[in-house]
DNA sequence: TGTACATCAGTGAACGCGCGTTCACTGATGTAC
DNA sequence: TGTACATCAGTGAACGCGCGTTCACTGATGTAC
């Protein structure tokens, strides 16, 4: 066969399966197969299905928070605004993947699998590998809600990526149910619109300890 | 062997198996060796894994939505603000599992699970058995906020739906962070009151169409 | 220019393993006459 | 009161299957002398 760049194919067919069904019940045979590549070509390459899953993760994430990051940085004068900060992060999410919203969709869904699957060895990994940039997140986030006190903006920051991964790790059915049931119609970007709202919303909320 | 009451000892045995590692992770061999319990049993009881799942919800459903059911009816006449009607379903939650928090946790961790996972056949029985209440729900919810076009509604309520699974799924490790990372420490029924300020926070956001 | 060897992407078949499920069986309890 | 049969929870061992991984191999390309 030797066509054009197994490694590439492999991890395009891995990201849509995993996202679709989960990493335990995405079989190697399952990926290579419609991949058009042989079996043991996953082991040959990465050497293990748990290396295949790093790799995956690995592909989207450095772009996004190496962007992230130098966007982040641009902005450390002006202290951005919470709603603003959150832009920030959406717009950046966008832009790496050129605005395909299903790709977009298909690293919030991997991402949500990965906290929630993997028993821990996925976290670690991702922590390991980002906790970095999500300190630096954090950081901003501070300047721009400074009357939550930091129990309060750990466990909202937690609630709001939890309505961001489930929501649009979904987005597919939901947007079926959605354009079904109601009269009317609606596209992916007006959702992450309404994200964005939702979630500064809770974020900025009247708390009684405060 | 046969000590008291082999089925229940199997549900509580997966129930807590589930919730820690998920569906497919977690096989039957693990569930009955930890619950002292025959093999065959499960499919001698159950019939299939499959059907010890359903039957695991079943069990934490019925009471909780049996008893939702009932409250909601009562307060009907009332036409409740958001605030009231998300207290009555996380009070109803906490009632049904007698205020065990480790308990309305799996409870939680499991619902996500079952939206997460297991390709949509989870989510259909998981509809057709409860989404008669879940309609009910959305009545009073409507209710509750005149000012949002159902468009607006049906997303944040599945905003605020993700939020609240991901986060009270994740509770156990998240606890652990908080009480290792902040200064302050913390109790499940106070991250149970700060979720509902973030979710009434999020429902209620001024938003740009309205 | 020609020969020998090294490298490396990719292959096909097989490996052992753990899985959910099945099945013939046991042994205790209840029921009919 | 005694015997024959039915019911049913539970058991132990085996079944076939799909899984991730391994391994000896091919064939093309590059390199050394």
């Amino acid at each position: 066969m030797t066509q054009a760049n197994t490694v590439e194919r492999i991890l395009d067919t891995a990201e849509v399966l995993f996202a679709q069904k989960g990493f335990a019940e995405t079989s190697l045979r399952a990926i290579t197969s419609k991949a058009g590549v042989n079996l043991a070509a996953v082991n040959y390459h990465f050497g293990s299905k748990e290396a295949l899953i790093q790799a995956v993760f690995e592909r989207f994430l450095n772009p996004f928070c190496g962007m992230l990051e130098t966007r982040m940085d641009d902005s450390l004068e002006q202290s951005l605004t919470l709603e603003k900060l959150l832009g920030l992060v959406s717009r950046t999410a966008l832009d790496t993947h050129r605005s395909d919203t299903r790709r977009v969709a298909i690293f919030f869904r991997l991402s949500g699998l990965a906290y929630t699957q993997a028993q821990g060895h996925m976290r670690r990994f991702l922590r390991e590998r980002y906790g970095a940039v999500f300190g630096r997140f954090l950081h901003l986030l501070t300047a721009a809600t400074p009357t939550l006190t930091p129990l309060e903006r750990f466990w909202r920051v937690h609630f709001a990526l939890g309505a961001t991964t489930f929501a649009l790790s979904g987005m597919e059915s939901l947007l079926a149910i959605s354009n079904n049931d109601l009269p009317q119609s609606i596209k992916p970007e007006q959702v992450n619109d309404m994200l964005l709202e939702f979630v500064a919303g809770g974020i900025r909320a009247p708390s009684e300890a405060s």
